[in-house]
DNA sequence: GTCTATATCAGGATAGAC
DNA sequence: GTCTATCCTGATATAGAC
């Protein structure tokens, strides 16, 4: 791994443990095992760093999310298969906690990945629930985008929860219970 | 107001708008109007006055909640009130966003009031919904704890959607969707 | 490309005068 | 109780040598 990934790969756990104003270009060139005039050589400083972490921490999240929710099965499958998938609840969203980070909003550069990433996951959600209905697997008057919402929120919060309760418990039961409500709307098979 | 209380005030805002490490001494004398030695007479630090803080605020949120949630009125028409209550959504919750705080979740004592306040709120939501079900008003098949993780979860991600997409919109979408699923699960009055 | 030296400013606090 | 002076460290870079 070149020199420069390394910093970025660095950046990016940083940026998941610490967000962005915790973390340091010290701590960065550190982790890394970088000096000072490397780091400066290959980015123009901290801001650039981090576009290029949020950047890829972006791109593996929407793959990994596309993956599941565009493999076979029903609509509910899926949707389960990407809310059960295996995730460090403690950690957070690498994504989501960004979104507390009053410099990173504060920057439309740094913002524009983590505003289009989630929206772009809501959408997703939409689409498979749309398909779902079309299908006759869900209730017709199930909204597609509200729920798709509900998803994602669900998901964002529940680590929230997991990380105040010091626990994956909250996590595990939010989860649980969106599973549940959604069950109601499933249409039996003929 | 004493200059003790105008410094937890401001210590207050500037956590919820640029979280603990965010937040410099400096920052908060300034927007208190008062001087270093004032802020240092009445307490040993920004620990010290960041705990009055979040006790403060996180009183604050248990009363409101309280409030709606013991009023008259079936499990949903209460559940509904509090996700429907006034929110200033692109703001986040004061509470929830402390947890992606590393110095706030390493410090015992400062997260304390982070986890009570959270599991205070699954508990009172899990107990209105176990009131509702008793009363015949919600369906038996409803598990009150998961559910009411998915109702905070849902809030606390709502504000998370808010805050990327810099609008109200999804957040107002995911308190439809979960209020929507819930709404399958309310029995039909006799 | 990487290193070391240097610079500036802010964070967080202590000390002692008033 | 509040003010000012002072202190030390770390954050974030720039400059120039190697």
């Amino acid at each position: 791994m070149s020199t420069a990934d390394r910093l970025i790969e660095s950046t990016r756990e940083l940026l998941w443990e610490r967000g962005y104003v915790g973390t340091s270009p010290k701590a960065i060139q550190q982790r890394a095992g970088a000096g000072q005039g490397s780091m400066y050589h290959h980015f123009t400083g901290k801001p650039d760093l981090a576009l290029a972490a949020i950047r890829r921490t972006a791109e593996e999240m929407c793959a990994k999310a596309e993956e599941l929710l565009s493999a076979p099965g029903t609509a509910m499958d899926r949707v389960a298969a990407y809310l059960h998938r295996e995730r460090d609840a403690l950690k957070g969203c690498p994504i989501g906690r960004l979104t507390q980070d009053p410099d990173v909003m504060a920057d439309p550069a740094l913002r524009a990945p983590v505003d289009e990433t989630l929206a772009w996951l809501r959408e997703r959600l939409a689409r498979v629930l749309e398909e779902g209905r079309e299908r006759g697997e869900l209730d017709a008057a199930l909204d597609p985008r509200a729920t798709a919402a509900t998803i994602v929120a669900t998901l964002q919060g529940a680590y929230v929860l997991a990380r105040a309760a010091g626990s994956v418990r909250p996590f595990d039961q939010a989860i649980t219970g969106v599973l549940g409500l959604l069950t109601a709307h499933v249409r039996p098979t003929e």
